[in-house]
DNA sequence: AAAGCGTGCAACCGCAAAGTA
DNA sequence: ATACTTTGCGGTTGCACGCTT
C-alpha cells in the first residue's frame, strides 16, 4: 500500500512522548539494546511506529546526549562545518559529540533567521590577533564587496571570526568528497597588488585573510601566485595548489605548483595534513561568495578554489 | 484577562540508501 | 537480479510556551 510499512498499524500513537512512554523505551533499550526498530514498539508495549521509537531514543533519550545550550566553541564549530559542507546535518553532528543532526538543524535554522531578522552593516568582530586591512583593504572596501554581492546574491547572513585557526588552500576544481559543498574560492587582491599587504581570500562560504606576500614577490605577475602560508614552509613558497582534496573528517590533502621563481615551475607533491597552529585565522560569512567578485579597487584574479583545514576541528 | 504573535524545538514526512530474503 | 523491508537523512510542520499588545 501508499503508507509506510512502519507506521500502517491500527493504533499508532504520534505527537509528543509521554515520560510514560519514554520510561518504557527506556527500559526496554537498556534491557535488550536495539537491533530491529521495527520490533521494538511491540516489544517494548508502545504504540508507536519503530521509526518514531528511533528517533525518540536518538534525539532524547540515549545516555550519552548532551543538553543545554551549545557551547560557543560548539557553535564556531557548527558555523566552520557548515561553511565547508552545507547542510549535512548529520556530518555535522558526528563531530559533536551528544549532540544531534536534528539539534544543530534546529540551531542553524533560527540562527539564520536572527541573522537575517538583524543584517549587520559591519563586520561583527574585527580579531585583535590578526594584522589584516592595515594597507590593504579597509572595512569599507570589504563593505563596498559585500555590498555588491549582496545585491547579487543572498544578504551575508552571517560572520563568525574563529580565533587563532585555521584555513586554506586554493586550487580549481572541486573538493572531493563534499558533495553539494563546493568550496570554490575566489583569490582576490587589490588592483595595483602592488603594495598590497594583505590577501583576501574568499571561499564558498568562507572568507580568510592570509598573511601578506613576501615582499619579493610583491612585484612581477602575480595573478596565480599565493603568499606564504606560514613562516616554516616561507621557503617553499609561493605556490599554486592544483589538486586539493578532503577526507569525510575535513583533513585536507593537496597537491601544489611550487614556484622557485616566476620564470621556472615545478611541481612537486605537499601532502600532510595543515597544522592548526599555523593557520591563519578566518571569517565565515554564509553562502555569498559564488558569484564574480568585482567593485572599485578590487580585482578579481584567479577563479580559483579552495579547501581547508581540518586541523581546526580536531583542535577543539 | 485574553487574544495574538514569535520562537524554539520535537516530531513527522518523503525519499533514498542499505540491508535482506 | 529483484522485490521488499529497514534505516538514515534532511526538509518541513506544528505545537507549547512565553512575551507583547
Amino acid at each position: 500500500m501508499g503508507h509506510h510499512s512502519c507506521c500502517n498499524q491500527q493504533k499508532v500513537k504520534r505527537g509528543l512522548w509521554s515520560p510514560e512512554e519514554d520510561e518504557n523505551l527506556i527500559q526496554y533499550i537498556n534491557a535488550h539494546g536495539y537491533g530491529c526498530w521495527s520490533e521494538v514498539p511491540e516489544k517494548a508495549g508502545l504504540q508507536r511506529c519503530g521509526k518514531s521509537c528511533r528517533l525518540r531514543w536518538i534525539n532524547y533519550l540515549r545516555p550519552d546526549i548532551k543538553r543545554g545550550r551549545f557551547t560557543p566553541e560548539e557553535e564556531k564549530l557548527i558555523i566552520s562545518l557548515h561553511g565547508l559542507v552545507g547542510n549535512r546535518w548529520a556530518h555535522i553532528a558526528s563531530h559533536l559529540p551528544g549532540r544531534t543532526d536534528n539539534e544543530i538543524k534546529n540551531y542553524w535554522n533560527s540562527w539564520i533567521k536572527k541573522k537575517i531578522r538583524k543584517p549587520s552593516a559591519t563586520p561583527a568582530m574585527v580579531p585583535s590577533n590578526v594584522k589584516f586591512v592595515q594597507s590593504g583593504y579597509t572595512w569599507n572596501q570589504l563593505d563596498t564587496v559585500n555590498q555588491d554581492l549582496a545585491t547579487i546574491k543572498a544578504p551575508i547572513e552571517e560572520r563568525v571570526f574563529s580565533s587563532s585557526c585555521p584555513l586554506f588552500m586554493f586550487d580549481t576544481g572541486t573538493v572531493d568528497g563534499l558533495g553539494s559543498g563546493n568550496a570554490r574560492a575566489d583569490i582576490f587582491h587589490e588592483a595595483t597588488g602592488l603594495n598590497s599587504d594583505s590577501w583576501h581570500l574568499n571561499l564558498h562560504g568562507v572568507e580568510a585573510f592570509l598573511p601578506p606576500p613576501a615582499a619579493s614577490f610583491t612585484s612581477g605577475t602575480q595573478s596565480n601566485c599565493l603568499p606564504p602560508l606560514t613562516e616554516s614552509i616561507e621557503s617553499m613558497v609561493p605556490m599554486e595548489v592544483q589538486e586539493c582534496s578532503m577526507n569525510v573528517d575535513g583533513e585536507i590533502n593537496f597537491e601544489c605548483l611550487q614556484r622557485q621563481n616566476f620564470s621556472e615551475i615545478q611541481q612537486q607533491e605537499l601532502s600532510g595534513w595543515i597544522d592548526p597552529h599555523q593557520c591563519p585565522g578566518f571569517l565565515i560569512w554564509d553562502d555569498h561568495v559564488e558569484a564574480q567578485i568585482s567593485g572599485e579597487g578590487i580585482k578579481p584574479t584567479s577563479s580559483s578554489m579552495g579547501a581547508m583545514i581540518s586541523s581546526y576541528l580536531q583542535s577543539l
